[in-house]
DNA sequence: TTTATATTACGAATATATTCGTAGTACGAT
DNA sequence: ATCGTACTACGAATATATTCGTAATATAAA
């Protein structure tokens, strides 16, 4: 049970967001969707969702006549797979450098930066010593 | 003044890296440097800072025969730039939500993690109180 | 000088991503 | 049954990214 990880592209990120968001879609429900931020023709998410079909990065429904699509690609997973990738390609391999870069914009509220100390506290913790 | 900042394609960002990396270099050493990892011909190289050159993501300098060419994007406002859009197309527009999946590999050394907590402490610092 | 080598310029093939139009079909309303 | 609407399938245009071959030219070596 080998998990589906793949890299998506950016239009077809756009759309795994909105059904890792809401479930299960139809086509309309994306369209919809995406619409609400740029102009974009229902037959395009049509064809870009049938695609995404095809490279199995999703599944969909066909009892009724207007298809339910689900993602098939865990949202974690491909997180983690594009974190990698930019760690990589533009930070030399150093997770460290790439959060340094997240957090020095000055945007981090003092909340979310306390709560990401109390996230390593966490990760210490369950490390140990080695 | 305003900084260039503009999105490379993956393959630019290998040889961002290795300008960014080494300085001013030929098509050459650009070439070997990327031979290292993976093959790739002399002429596809060239072309790609030709095409860089172009869209004035580089200079160079041509009083020699070979040319040495010199990356005009700052390291630090390309990788600000690539995170961001990464934040905002994968991880619904939070910073902590990339971070934490940054460092939950547990691939992160206890000294990696240390550093980063110093770097908190001193954002902290630095914002006061607001 | 002649020859061999390294370099640039450039066109073009290939691959991939993105967009949409058209045609066909099912379904509900009249 | 007919019409209008919503949906799917599919081809294709467009854009962009990636790759490399060929030709011309400059430099160095013989």
């Amino acid at each position: 049970m080998s998990k589906k990880v793949m890299k998506p592209t950016d239009a077809e990120l756009e759309i795994l967001q909105i059904l890792w968001m809401m479930g299960p879609c139809t086509v309309r429900l994306v369209n919809d969707e995406l619409n609400k931020n740029r102009k974009i023709g229902y037959t395009t998410t049509l064809k870009m969702m049938q695609i995404m079909l095809d490279k199995g990065m999703l599944s969909r429904n066909e009892e009724n006549r207007s298809h339910l699509y689900s993602t098939l690609l865990n949202e974690k997973d491909t997180q983690n797979l594009l974190i990698n990738r930019l760690v990589k390609s533009a930070f030399g391999g150093s997770a460290l450098k790439l959060v340094v870069s997240a957090l020095g914009n000055g945007k981090t509220s003092k909340t979310e930066l306390a709560k990401i100390k109390d996230f390593i506290d966490a990760i210490e913790e369950r490390q140990g010593d080695e």
